[in-house]
DNA sequence: TCAAAAGTGTTAGATATACACCCATGC
DNA sequence: GCATGGGTGTATATCTAACACTTTTGA
């Protein structure tokens, strides 16, 4: 997420199979790890990231032809690094705009859609854009966040409305010094949490009562 | 599904380790078939389960120590099978209520719990209501099954009211015949479809226009 | 004084639960 | 006729998008 526009860590494959093409960072299981810490190690690694604030599993990948030769089963994840994050990476790596995405290799353009598709849709009833966000950020570069990973313009307005209802904005008491060309300062806000929380889990079908207790989240 | 509760096929181990506590049916990825591929046969082969509506991947379990020996990675899925459908199961194996399992082996209680979760959870804002349910049904029949799947009282009323709007009861004409108490009798609906559709995309933050165009699902 | 950006008040619409009331059947 | 279960009509509450309007700054 940079720019923007919501942006994919993309290595360019020096070797074949698919060479030229551009895949996400990934590499093999350690046998005594899992998975998510074998995220984060190849993140560190490879692309020397580290502190990611959120990590989820995606799916697994095991169509048999899905890489050539020997058969590969992927465990993919998504991975969120703040806007204003710009970590040292390494040359043969860049960040692509997901919805313009270089040749990949594989099957990793479905992933990396796949992914777009989950951040997307936990946007809407979780807290997840703390790991997408700086530590304290106005509401107008919240909104360009939002906008630009969801696809649609969102009004600062109702944004803030919603978030503050939910508790996910609270003021910092700082505000932000005004552009150029003047206008009134910005408040500053952060996230009050630092994990994801699902913040409307009865969008729908919700229980008799309407009764919606405070802490009613977990996702065991 | 059955008997008014959330059941879970488990099978009893015979051999260690774990001899005695029960476990989740599966077994080795074959190395032409994906992971979905692999479930169904499992079911067919191991316990006489096939033709299962649905099938989705949960979670990769990949804790070193969650099986004693050889580290052994898990893709757990959810599947889901009418409450009028009774397989011819093995003799060692077994429908559980899933809010009172039996000691299970290795992590399969913690995927269980998570499978109950996601389909809590896709019941308020997906179609997968047509996994659990036979080819015609009546309002009350889905008020006991989601009532016994959501764990709370579905009131029969609000529920046709809101699968009705989302088109997800269509009446076939045909009615039940009332109990030997007499009533009313239930006229009989089915499901337009037969695979999951998510109705509700955006329960909250909605993009601008409120439009929300007709076949707008997909899920990568 | 004016333009620009931020923030608040208010309205209207959609969707859900709650509850009262009518319908059709068996005894 | 009356009990029983099925189904509809109608509040009411909650949440959201939309938009007008006020506030605070720089030139």
């Amino acid at each position: 997420m940079r720019a923007g526009s919501l942006q994919a860590l993309l290595w360019e494959r020096a070797r074949e199979p698919h060479a030229g093409r551009w895949s996400l960072p990934g590499g093999r299981l350690g046998t005594s790890e899992d998975v998510e810490a074998s995220v984060r190690r190849q993140l560190g690694e490879k692309v020397d990231v580290r502190g990611v604030p959120h990590v989820e599993q995606l799916a697994v990948f095991s169509a048999p032809e899905r890489v050539p030769g020997e058969r590969v089963v992927a465990t993919a994840f998504l991975g969120l690094v703040p806007y204003d994050v710009d970590p040292a990476i390494p040359a043969d790596t860049a960040w692509h705009p997901v919805d313009a995405l270089p040749p990949t290799a594989f099957d990793h353009e479905a992933i990396v859609h796949r992914a777009r598709n989950r951040l997307r849709a936990k946007l809407s009833y979780t807290n997840i854009g703390f790991a997408l966000a700086p530590p304290e950020f106005t509401v107008s570069a919240l909104r360009s966040l939002y906008s630009a990973a969801l696809g649609y313009r969102v009004s600062a307005t109702n944004l803030q409305r919603v978030l503050s209802r939910r508790g996910l904005l609270e003021p910092t008491g700082h505000t932000a010094p005004p552009g150029p060309s003047g206008g009134r300062p910005a408040a500053l806000f952060r996230f009050p949490g630092k994990g994801l929380e699902v913040t409307d889990p009865f969008a729908v079908l919700r229980p008799p009562g309407g009764n919606r207790p405070a802490g009613s989240t977990g996702s065991s």
